[in-house]
DNA sequence: TATTGTTATACTCTATAACTATA
DNA sequence: TATAGTTATAGAGTATAACAATA
């Protein structure tokens, strides 16, 4: 009778745990996204809003539901994000005469200061953690992580 | 005069937010999580529950503090996974003589079987989300993310 | 003194539902 | 009716600090 099949291995050096693809995408996200939050902390830019600043830094005239499509949150969830934003003056909610439910998003001067050196300091922290990945394994990370990304929004459509 | 020291380009399609690799784990890591709650909701069996069962089933006589350090949480946090899983029946909490201030965690024959139906159930969540993955892709994507893993630990040394 | 398990507490991120004002 | 922004609320998950029992 083969044990295995009534019971599990014990393991004490390489879990079963490593051997999923969700396990280790969790345990490497936290351990990026704590380094994030502490090289960010003194800007005050939390990953979520650094991802919003970006895009509204980058694309004109955004809306906060194009906003909350393309960064994958909910609109609800926005509305702080976006306050956080207008309170410290990196961004104004502009009416837009054509459709008075919305408000387009526009950078101000000392949003696109911050955002450009906000991507500068990302980078370096970036560059910093995968100092042992090769520009080529860095970029197959991405991609990989693309096609898990790419997967979802097939379900969507 | 180089429009692209001052300005940041727009983007349209690909965002330069694709470009880094925080905000591909990220945007990664919700998706497999989010399928995986889905597809162990009538379980009960969240991804850190899950994790905790797992090692207590295959390792034996852990420590919450053993526990907490594996899966790089705190003790305070375990508190509450060892407290569901012990009040499904699924784990116990054994006094050990030569030391009383900890508990052995002990699965039960319950949470043997539950550990076995769970991790059948996550292999094929995993399976079949990352059906466009080759063998190889996955073990690459895998082998990265804990590349990610080790560099923590070595700061942590 | 240090460690184990525990409690209390708070913060972040997220989601859902319902509201309002527009369209 | 449907959509944009908003509010209220709740639920995970995490972290910190402090405590009692024990080493």
């Amino acid at each position: 009778m083969d044990q295995s099949e009534t019971m599990p291995q014990t393991d004490v050096m390489g879990s079963v745990l490593d051997t999923f693809v969700g396990y280790n995408l969790k345990r490497a996200y936290m351990i990026v996204d704590s380094d994030f939050r502490a090289v960010m902390a003194d800007k005050a830019l939390s990953p979520r809003v650094f991802s919003a600043l970006t895009l509204i830094a980058r694309v004109p005239n955004l809306t906060q539901s194009d906003l909350s499509r393309r960064l994958g949150i909910e609109r609800s969830g926005l509305v702080a994000i976006v306050d956080h934003l207008e309170g410290n003056g990196y961004v104004r909610r502009v009416p837009v005469p054509r459709d008075r439910r919305v408000h387009a998003l526009c950078a101000t001067d000392k949003g696109i200061a911050l955002h450009q050196e906000a991507v500068a300091l990302v980078r370096a922290h970036e560059d910093r953690l995968l100092s042992t990945f090769s520009d080529s394994e860095r970029q197959q990370l991405i991609s990989l992580l693309q096609r898990i990304r790419n997967i979802s929004e097939k379900d969507e459509a």
